[in-house]
DNA sequence: CTATAACTCTCAA
DNA sequence: CTAACGTTGAGAGTTATAG
């Protein structure tokens, strides 16, 4: 197997680069929901120390001082530039995996010696001019081995221009360079394994691919025996060009206010599962198990923190809006407590079952309002998410994630570029 | 005892 | 003036439970 990992370089600023040349060469960072933590940096935010998951308060004082300018995350248009790159890509190679928003995994088992890396800038080059976003290439035997090249990419290690070909380097070579890399930088290594690797004496990326892949397997786990035969070239981990199907569907979100008052969490709870049908009815799905939580600040570690959840399963699978919303509300009423300040709630649909292939109930048929819940898909399409709506959603929902510095949808929205200065 | 369900922990982007 | 810290999804391993 010769495999390429294809990965945007800070993709969600690059994604706001592109529509606004002003953020080139400044340091810029893209906030998580609700505008609270870094989730993408660029290279000057990261020279300046802003560390990922970074709180955007604790850094307000250094954004002032250099200019850091932050925005919030707008997945309308990270989404539809993914859509394009991932169009792009798929022209490079007879097989695609997607393996993230901004990233992909490419079979160029045709290929040999230099055509690789050739194959590479080629790569680099296109993405780079036809939508103006700077990505790295890594190409490896396996996939694992193709993501530390991609992080050596990235890295500007063994000389690499913004890709690098593992296959063309020498063992020796190989080692030297892995022996740089913290045993943390393996893909599916984290903070835990990196720990109890480090007690074993294992450190280094070359140690891990030196140790015994057996004793690991029994020592820790066999992800990390995989691991290191996926490190010495033994592929374990296929390329998995169709996705597999979905087992769950989960929307949360903070609340942009502290909420107390049962009637917000309703409007909340409501609107997310609004928002999971509708992912539900699009994969042609129906949930046959419904989970509600509603929780305080994890963060004030004081006694008055407080975690509702329950999970119950419906009587027949459904994918109707306004019965898994009667449900949802039932649950939420069932864990509500009055006191806490909620900060968060969320849903979550399991049991997923294909609704074209359904189990007969013995049970007298729910009613499923199939014709109603395509007008509502077909309208929110046409108009809008959120045009059409349950009135348990609320009006003017004052609980909404906040988003004070959000960009126009560029690629999605005709009115918004009218914005555009 | 085994098989499965339920739950927790870990990892990733 | 103060407080303020993401979301979604999967898989492995462990524990509880049923038969």
């Amino acid at each position: 197997m010769t495999v390429a990992l294809v990965d945007g370089n800070n993709f969600f600023v690059s994604c706001e680069r592109v529509f606004n040349p002003r953020l080139e060469n400044r340091p810029v960072v893209v906030l998580s929901n609700n505008d609270g933590c870094a989730i993408a940096r660029s290279e000057e935010a990261k020279a300046l120390g802003v560390a990922m998951g970074t709180p955007w308060f604790q850094m307000r004082d250094l954004a002032r001082q250099h200019g850091i300018v932050a925005l919030s995350s707008n997945y309308a248009l990270y989404g539809d530039m993914s859509d394009r790159m991932m169009a792009i890509l798929a022209g490079f190679a007879p097989e695609q995996e997607v393996y993230s928003i901004d990233e992909c995994f490419l079979g160029l088992d045709g290929l040999a010696g230099s055509e690789l890396a050739d194959c590479g800038r080629r790569i680099r080059a296109c993405v780079r001019q036809w939508i103006g976003i700077p990505v790295c290439v890594g190409i490896a035997a396996t996939k694992t081995l193709a993501k530390l090249a991609n992080h050596c990419a990235k890295k500007c290690l063994a000389g690499s221009a913004g890709v690098c070909d593992f296959t063309r380097l020498p063992a020796v070579e190989l080692d030297r360079l892995l022996a740089r890399l913290p045993v943390g930088a393996v893909w599916g290594i984290g903070p835990r394994l990196a720990r109890q690797l480090g007690d074993l004496g294992l450190t280094t990326a070359a140690a891990l691919r030196a140790a015994d892949a057996t004793v690991l397997s029994r020592r820790l786990s066999v992800q990390v025996g995989r691991i290191v035969c996926e490190l010495n070239g033994i592929a374990c981990l296929a390329l998995e060009e169709v996705a597999a199907p979905q087992q769950q569907i989960i929307v949360s979100r903070s609340f942009g206010i502290p909420v107390q008052g049962l009637p917000e969490l309703e409007e909340a709870v409501a609107s997310y599962i609004a928002r999971a049908a509708e992912k539900l009815r699009r994969e042609n799905l129906r949930a046959g198990m419904l989970h509600v939580y509603a929780r305080s600040s994890p963060h004030r570690q004081d006694a008055t923190h407080y975690h509702g959840s329950l999970m119950l399963p419906l009587a027949t699978p459904s994918a109707d809006t306004l019965v898994l919303t009667r449900m949802a509300l039932d649950m939420l009423r069932r864990i509500y407590r009055r006191g806490p300040v909620y900060q968060k709630a969320g849903v979550a649909l399991l049991e997923l079952s294909d609704a074209a292939a359904s189990q007969a109930s013995l049970l007298p048929a729910a009613p499923d309002n199939a014709a109603l819940m395509q007008a509502l898909d077909h309208v929110n399409a046409r108009w809008g998410r959120g045009t059409l709506r349950s009135a348990a959603e609320g009006v003017r929902q004052p609980w909404q994630m906040k988003r004070a510095r959000l960009t126009p949808g560029y690629t999605t929205a005709w009115d918004e570029l009218l914005c555009v200065s």
